[in-house]
DNA sequence: CTGTTAGCGCTTTCAT
DNA sequence: ATGAAAGCGCTAACAG
């Protein structure tokens, strides 16, 4: 029906030429009070809306962030991307959202898609290898990752290591003999949890044990316990990859008839809302995932603004978060 | 560092126009078969990727979709976009998503920021005024509302007023008297919603009480116990609004001493992923949130691709799973 | 201070 | 079957 409304009506409207109405509306250069005023009143008479994909080919920049996450339904990106929006819209940004759905190949379409929209990406529990992301990143077109360090790659992460090596130490703390480590997928995150867990306890001078979720989540979690319930003999504790799982598995014991925490100890890491109001509730070392978004936005914005600075990786702490599910003796 | 290659380039490249590559690339029109073969080659030798914002400007479309959520911390809209990922991928479109964080007027920001990237949009558990929604919708820029019927603007929502007379009739037939039902927000959904409860009350000869949740989450559900404790006499059953409520809730009962479901029965609406593995497990109405996102990207896409049709509102219906919080008697 | 003009990179008639 | 050229709507450098 009605055709938009374009920056030359505004010009006639206000009786200036476009390149003025340009500059009133951008600010970019600043005008007799009388003209400002006119161009205002044409603008909002027409309704006038710059044409976005015009002043982006014009300028080169989009005032866009992208955000690719790894699962949309693992409650620890849905918190990071609460944090991201908060930030990007005080620093003037707009955020674009992508869920990778944990698939590498759509990862790729995605990346390209929201790369081509955007001034710079936001890569939270990529699935790509760390060359792939490497040469993504450039300069003009920076990359942030979150939960992953390669070189050359600006990054925020959590101290996954000292994390892991504490939670692992706070069941040997509490007399837990055979602690199992729940593994999640072969990256940087999962990487970092298995070192710090296999150095508490040779620390300890007990043995590790690891097995592999087969995925991080309920599922992962409910198939584990099959597993668990063939081991001889039967772990006093489990440290889950993440939280799902860890419900997961709670779950499933509670069908067997394991009780936890009287026969086993369940932890995680994570920051599921309902840690809290499960029975038991869930101890885990609390990863400030909102926090990681903020972090990760402002990281990205500096890039843009400051593309000189060579950034420092930035590195936040998991806090441990005792309750029911380890509350032992 | 190095520029994108333009399509000139890959015409002087391939000895040719930038004309018959754009013709090529596109498939637009067939040329002769070596013509096309240098033109590819010269494609993948440059690396040559078409900048998108030229494109778009050019042909004014983006094949991309817009979809803004209400709450990305709620299950159901994480669900949802799921659903629509998949659709839309296969429809040839990217989906951008935003998350309006319960707030009309960041959504309505979010909204022209998106409007202006994507070819049409999704409104889910949209805190807007019908008025607001109805100006936004255009054959050239069509809107589609999930959880929300407004005149003339196309919708995919839940039959949510015979889900919920289904719910209230089912705790009547369990012999429950005095069911209280935790209202959320006043939009489309609750009004249907209560509306259903209301008639199965008044139809089984019961009186209906109606408390608003301070907020439709796991805090508003917390609150309302507080509210439920001075209630003289207390009720046997609460319906909420939706799950993350009842899960609020009843972690509140438990920690005032009051059990689910002996002393009351707590059920609501919802598909929350760990319903099941509460304990009590929730019993809810559950509503098909993947699939509501499945059909709104497909409707959305239908008016993009068929312009002329006048859209039929997609309804869906809940489905009753009954689990412990309702076990009684 | 304001207008003019030349792009930004691609698509698409319209000729040839 | 292919090339030339005119936009798409805006910004920015340069004149005046």
């Amino acid at each position: 029906m009605r055709k938009p409304v374009r920056i030359f009506e505004v010009a006639k409207e206000a009786g200036v030429s476009p390149g003025t109405v340009s500059k009133v509306l951008n600010g970019t250069q600043r005008m007799a009070a009388a003209t400002e005023a006119r161009v205002w009143k044409a603008v909002s008479k027409l309704g006038y809306q710059a044409n976005l994909h015009a002043q982006i080919l014009s300028t080169g920049r989009s005032r866009a962030l992208g955000i690719v996450i790894l699962d949309i339904l693992n409650p620890h990106f849905t918190a990071l991307v609460k944090g991201s929006g908060q930030v990007a819209t005080e620093r003037g940004y707009t955020v674009l959202l992508a869920d990778a759905e944990e698939n590498p190949k759509r990862e790729q379409e995605l990346i390209q898609s929201l790369r081509a929209r955007t001034d710079g990406l936001i890569l939270a529990g990529s699935r790509l290898t760390d060359q792939e992301i490497a040469c993504l990143h450039s300069p003009e077109q920076p990359i942030v990752t979150v939960g992953r360090r390669i070189a050359g790659v600006p990054s925020v992460t959590v101290d996954e290591y000292t994390a892991s090596l504490q939670l692992a130490s706070y069941l040997v703390g509490l007399g837990c003999q055979r602690i199992l480590y729940l593994a999640g997928p072969p990256f940087w995150v999962n990487q970092e949890r298995e070192r710090g867990y296999r150095n508490a306890l040779e620390q300890a001078g007990l043995t590790p044990q690891v097995l592999s979720l087969t995925s991080p989540d309920l599922l992962g979690g409910e198939q584990a316990s099959a597993l668990l319930w063939t081991m001889q003999p039967f772990p006093d504790a489990v440290i889950c990859y993440n939280d799902l799982a860890a419900i997961g598995l709670m779950a499933s014991l509670k069908t067997l008839g394991v009780r936890v925490p009287q026969e086993v100890a369940v932890v995680a890491f994570g920051n599921h809302p309902l840690a809290a109001h499960l029975s038991p509730s869930l101890t885990h070392m609390e990863i400030p995932s909102r926090r990681l978004g903020e972090l990760a936005v402002g990281l990205l914005v500096g890039l843009l603004e400051q593309p000189q600075e060579e950034p420092q990786p930035v590195i936040q702490y998991a806090v441990l978060r005792p309750r029911e599910s380890s509350r032992i003796g």
